[in-house]
DNA sequence: GTTCTCACA
DNA sequence: TGTGAGGA
């Protein structure tokens, strides 16, 4: 399929899927008159990436542990090489702040709503 | 109309 | 990573 049906397929701007060919994330085949030439499977491995990133991993760990993601929705680790476990634990302990702070802001716009509830009913 | 590359007041 | 130029 060429670049602007994946793109719909997996409502991810056309602009970022040749990003993340720059990025070496995916490669797709070219046709004759030049146009990416998108296969299948490459739909899965896109909403992959975009899982990835939406958790706030950079392109270069992506690219980094990609062979080891086949299966959609899987990672699965058969060669594990020593750095790529360090930067997993690494982004692994960023992810842990960031979900610290996603508490923290949905505690505080709990208590706002909350409040602003019992504003609501005391009127 | 769609895609491509290159480039940045 | 948005946006526009200039081609095919």
């Amino acid at each position: 399929m060429k670049i602007g049906e994946i793109a719909r397929r997996t409502d991810t701007p056309i602009r970022l899927l040749r990003y993340y060919e720059e990025q070496g994330l995916i490669e797709p085949d070219r046709m004759p008159n030049g146009y990416r030439e998108y296969d299948e499977h490459l739909v899965d491995r896109v909403h992959q990436i975009r899982g990835l990133l939406d958790v706030g991993l950079p392109t270069r760990v992506i690219r980094q542990i990609l062979p080891c993601l086949n299966e959609p929705q899987t990672i699965h680790m058969p060669y594990i090489t020593p750095d790529m476990v360090e930067t997993l634990e690494h982004e692994r302990d960023r992810m842990a702040e960031k979900i610290r702070y996603l508490i923290r802001n949905h505690d505080a716009i709990n208590a706002y709503l909350d409040a602003t509830e019992r504003h609501a009913s005391e009127e």
